[in-house]
DNA sequence: GCTCTTTTTTTCGAGCCTCGAAAAAATACT
DNA sequence: AGTATTTTTTCGAGGCTCGAAAAAAAGAGC
């Protein structure tokens, strides 16, 4: 059971949608906020009156359009960008970035490294993060008081209070709550996050339209990564961030996973394991540490050029992308997918099996129906999903704070 | 984005939590009421004095604990049993059950039919589920007023929006709108759901410490079926009932399923696909309409006595079990389990085999901690989950109604 | 048996919040 | 310039929750 609703958590409640439909929909009048959420206008009028004094939304002068119709023109609201700012830092292979987001989303500054993360130590990596972070706050340009948020997204697991990296494919680290590190360091709220669920934020906010409720983000990269959106709301895992797609089991005691286990998914179709697979190495061989996105790109050339061992190990890549999900449409119904990442340029060579695979599963009687999107740059993906996270943070829990923190709750009601 | 409150939601919202904290807690004071809940005491007292006042509560009288404090006794709560009644309907493989439940959630009466639902037609199987509601509906013990809601529980996939079934084992009729039909037969409201989730809902009301935010409901029937909550509220797929646990893909291409796909988990660990590997048919032998719970006991008598091919078979399904949860759980990390039917008494020659393949999955490094328990019964938790879910809808939509339905949802924010 | 203490429950006024209606504001049309 | 139209603000009414205080109902002590 949720916890009672008291006269103060009203205005707050509001007060956030109102900060929600003005993110959102970019410059919308008071009338069409009130048509959105339900409220009175009078009750918008109020809270957006109290939001523009504040310094939070700002009536946007400038975009005069062209009123057509008659009457008072609407005049629309949007976010005043130095209200705040937040931080997106996004660690992934071999690669550091930062960007600073004003409120309003525009990214005003970046950076980005090239690291050996593979090699690097636990103190190298976080010394690294840290000082990435620091060159950003200390740019003058900035005013660090505006800064609310920082939000780092990994590549591997993270914990579901979104604290600490607990494992991940980039470094043999375990256990390091950047989060924590961060929040320490600075004295800025921060969350860790995974790069998967990231991507499926951004997607959200780019193309609401196709992405809406329900649908699938993979990351075909060296490894398999998912971000899932079921009733929208991200799906997690009930201790870690979850969705481990990659790791189902596609073969029981099948080919070497870089996990150490044997027949996930990633195992057939992770780039090391199309890799091992065109050059006809046994399944039991040692996944390598990395292949480069051009020796991925000829692999790929040579798989549409001839019937060869490349072309059969994309086969294979589908089959095991195809039951995978098919396993997983019997637990959520198809949705859409979108590939993400640098092989989903060769995602023509994965497609056919993956169908062909799908249509055995009992996803399969829609198997048609399914619609496949591609996108090969996963990195700004991230960062953007990142970035959305970290404001939806500071437009919930900063401007619109509770009172006070209130009683545990007691478990919902699910009768 | 979620609809803006109103100012009368907040009172509708305040009720319904206090009938939820009554039906929860059996008989709690005004203030026990205040403190779960955080709201103050004196909105409490206004409420329950409305809900006493409409016939929903009651103070408990006759239960005068010997108060050992000193002070004012508190005076509990409780539903007022008068206040409504629900049915249950369960309609599974042969057999069609109904319940009559009072408000307070006590078996008023019921009856228990046996039918021949693989044979019978559409309208037959219609015109008996109608039947036997009609034959409570005319008790003269039951105050017809009274009845608020029908819930029917069914073995197989049902509808998101709980209207009809989709397809069932149990007939090779399908999309049956069950719920629709009903409610205009009798003019009562109804729901249809999935038998595996009502016994998901029954277990956390029977045992809220053990089954509460997150744990697996698993059928061990002539199918396999899962009922699955995560984060305190039930999981079900997009569109339908999902959770369609025992048709992921244990091996790609494998064993023949009722389903008529090949390699589902169901294929190695249902009744029939135990029964066949037992008899040492081939793995594409049509599956058999029904193996009679003694038969199924014979097979595990024997398979306790002698390491025969019956052994084996519960190996074999033990291990199908095993990398399906370990799949499971790569997705939403590792969960208590209940094994539910009659082939949760043969668990013990499942559980080895069982965990040595979750451990060779990524649910692998828990597995040891992972808790299974098991529950042979599974048609008294499918009625009472169905009883549960009945109420529930009467405390919410019934007795703490929205004064008006709110325009549309503008979907969540995920981000 | 009476008073005191303790705990629960109710009562009451204050403070907010949202709502609807009406007024004010801002523009296009004539 | 006046009128029509649409958006936005203002204002009073009605509800809801809250805290403080009062009332109620018991046990404890003498």
């Amino acid at each position: 059971m949720s916890v009672g609703i008291r006269h103060d958590d009203l205005r707050r409640r509001n007060r956030a949608m109102v900060i929600s439909a003005v993110r959102r929909a970019g410059q919308p009048s008071r009338t069409e906020i009130a048509a959105t959420t339900g409220l009175s206008h009078s009750t918008i009028s109020a809270i957006s009156s109290d939001l523009i004094q504040e310094g939070i939304l700002a009536e946007s002068k400038g975009s005069e359009t062209v009123s057509l119709k008659r009457g008072r023109p609407q005049v629309g609201l949007s976010l005043n960008p130095e209200a705040a700012a937040v931080l997106a830092v996004v660690l992934s292979l071999n690669s550091l970035s930062v960007a600073v987001i004003d409120y309003a989303g525009q990214v005003v500054a970046e950076e980005q490294r090239r690291l050996d993360t593979l090699t690097m130590s636990r103190d190298e990596l976080i010394d690294e993060c840290v000082a990435i972070v620091r060159r950003r706050l200390e740019d003058p340009d900035l005013d660090v008081q505006s800064v609310a948020r920082i939000a780092l997204a990994i590549q591997g697991i993270t914990d579901s209070h979104a604290r600490a990296m607990l494992w991940s494919p980039i470094t043999p680290q375990t256990n390091i709550a950047f989060a924590d590190i961060l929040e320490r360091e600075f004295a800025i709220p921060a969350i860790m996050e995974n790069d998967c669920n990231m991507m499926a934020v951004a997607l959200r906010w780019r193309d609401p339209d196709r992405y809406r409720d329900d649908f699938i983000a993979i990351l075909l990269s060296h490894g398999i990564g998912m971000g899932l959106v079921l009733k929208g709301e991200l799906f997690t895992g009930t201790h870690s961030s979850g969705g481990e797609f990659g790791h189902m089991i596609h073969r029981p005691g099948g080919a070497l996973c870089r996990c150490g286990r044997r027949g996930c998914v990633e195992a057939y179709a992770g780039n090391y394991a199309i890799w091992r697979n065109a050059r006809q190495l046994s399944e039991n061989a040692e996944p390598v540490a990395d292949v480069s996105d051009a020796e991925m790109r000829a692999l790929a050339a040579r798989a549409r050029e001839t019937d060869g061992p490349e072309r059969e190990a994309y086969r294979k890549a589908g089959e095991a992308l195809g039951f995978g999900l098919g396993s997983l449409f019997a637990l959520i119904d198809p949705a859409p997918v979108a590939m993400v990442g640098a092989s989903a340029a060769a995602f023509d060579l994965i497609e056919p099996a993956l169908r062909e695979a799908i249509a055995q599963t009992a996803g399969g009687q829609h198997s048609g129906s399914i619609s496949f999107d591609t996108e090969p740059n996963e990195l700004p993906l991230i960062r953007e999903g990142c970035a959305m996270r970290a404001l939806s943070f500071v437009d919930q829990e900063i401007f619109a704070p509770s009172i006070q923190a209130r009683a545990g709750s007691v478990g919902k009601n699910v009768a």
